[in-house]
RNA sequence: GGAGGGGUGGCAGAGCGGUCGAAUGCACCGGUCUUGAAAACCGGAGUCCGCGAGAGCGGACCGCGGGUUCGAAUCCCGCCCCCUCCGCCA
């Protein structure tokens, strides 16, 4: 949600940021100032009667127990109660529109969110291979044709040795995270209907998300709504921050609007593993923590030995919580291309503001905070990306040495069936 | 799933139609006293919105949302949360 004092005080400044996003969020930026001023003119007429009423009121307590006739004042009061009603109604129903508005503007862009065009910062390992894509290397370790029997398209068994490797992967990246200040989490992943306005999922991505109608409950595409939500209309020390917070949880989402897109292998399933980044921070400090958690990603993609390349993502490809995105792309031999693997974005006081969640100064008053997310593994894609980026010639595959301490095996065997 | 009891300021806890933004205690901040501290005493302190250059003024907030009433922390309804007992259960 947008600051209306800040809207107010630079409407104009607001709209030209809004209107990069390339989406008639400036036209309702508009409306949103002709409701406010319409709202703070009918509040100001509410509470004026509202403080006569009150007023009165005294004297009548006063009154009766002074043993007075306080019968004149009673009928005033009594044609008083219906207007401060009408006028309060009033101020109420044009709050309520304009607040309305207010919650589905998408954040302001940064000024360095790319233009037009994702941005490629840069291209980090060698991203010229080609091979075997990650379904033929993993062969049964990897089953979709049963785990479609059981429940549809976009779901997998995963089996034997990718067990152990995922969970190594989870552990060492927690581990990771652990140094250097993360609380690990393991978070709920069905939430009510609020945690998702909360993070602005809702309304934005609605037909991305599972809802339970029996229990009116969602499940969580992102530890992110999660995690935004630990902290939700709690007023926290200034000095404790930065809280950080490494969350682990199965992610759900409908893919609903994917069309045929990626439905080979587990590129995008409904169901999968995810440790996630998520960080309270002082305003001026977010950008700094965007760097941080983006150096983070950077990091555990080459410690896992992946070509992959750094995307400064376009504004009208940011969420509605976003104000900045960067995007890790790994290179993937088995397509011949780059795909996403991770995503951190800078959200700014956007979900802060929607969840409530403040902070306090030495002496001051409570300011908005800013929040970040970033992912640390996504692990279908990221076995995905050391199954093909780790092939040899004979189909097995060698897997990078940091995850051995933490149980994964040295190397995976081949799936190719012997030519001999 | 069934039965009952609760949600009041940072915490504990009174109030149960008008004088209540709310007693009292603890914690907190400032002052007096003291070489310093403790104790004692005095004083202060919440969040949000509107108006105002500001001092300030007005309004809202006793889990949340409605209702009754001239007037609601107090009465009624719905929802959320917590606790106890029974049932079920990894």
């Amino acid at each position: 949600m947008l600051d209306l004092r800040l809207i107010r005080r630079e409407p104009d400044a607001v709209r030209a940021a809004l209107s990069r996003r390339g989406d008639d969020s400036a036209r309702r930026l508009d409306r949103v100032l002709e409701l406010d001023a319409r709202w703070r003119e009918a509040q100001r007429a509410a509470e004026g009667l509202r403080a006569e009423q009150k007023s009165a009121s005294d004297q009548v307590a006063r009154g009766k127990r002074e043993g007075q006739d306080v019968s004149v004042t009673l009928d005033r009061l009594k044609s008083l109660s219906g207007e401060v009603k009408a006028h309060g109604e009033q101020a109420r129903a044009a709050e309520a529109e304009l607040q309305e508005l207010l919650r589905t503007l998408p954040n302001v862009p940064d000024a360095t969110a790319a233009e037009a065009e994702d941005e490629v910062l840069r291209v980090v390992g060698d991203a010229s291979r080609t091979g075997r894509d990650h379904l033929e290397l993993a062969g049964e370790r990897i089953d979709m044709e049963r785990a479609a029997r059981l429940s549809g398209t976009r779901f997998s068994y995963l089996r034997g040795d990718l067990v152990m490797l995922e969970l190594a992967l989870v552990q060492w990246a927690l581990a990771k995270l652990r140094g250097k200040g993360f609380e690990p989490v393991i978070p709920p992943v069905l939430v009510r209907e609020q945690a998702l306005y909360g993070t602005g999922f809702l309304p934005d991505t609605e037909q991305q998300i599972y809802h339970l109608p029996a229990d009116d409950l969602y499940l969580v595409g992102t530890s992110e709504v999660a995690l935004a939500s630990l902290h939700a209309g709690e007023i926290l020390d200034a000095a404790d921050l930065p809280l950080r917070y490494a969350g682990f949880s199965p992610c759900f989402r409908r893919e609903a609007g994917a069309g045929g897109k990626d439905t080979r292998g587990i590129f995008r399933v409904h169901q999968f593993d995810k440790v996630e980044m998520f960080s309270f921070v002082e305003p001026e400090e977010s950008a700094a923590e965007h760097d941080r958690l983006l150096a983070i990603e950077e990091e555990i993609f080459s410690e896992l030995e992946v070509p992959y390349r750094v995307v400064n993502i376009a504004v009208d490809d940011l969420g509605s919580s976003a104000a900045k995105k960067y995007d890790i792309e790994a290179w993937l031999p088995g397509q011949g291309r780059f795909r996403e693997v991770t995503s951190t974005s800078n959200t700014t006081d956007f979900q802060a503001r929607r969840l409530e969640i403040r902070m306090r100064r030495e002496g001051g008053r409570p300011e908005t905070l800013h929040t970040l997310n970033g992912t640390a593994v996504a692990v279908s894609r990221t076995l995905i990306a050391l199954l093909e980026n780790g092939q040899r010639e004979d189909g097995s595959i060698a897997l990078p040495a940091v995850l051995a301490p933490y149980g994964a095996p040295a190397e995976l065997s081949s799936a190719l069936r012997s030519e001999s």
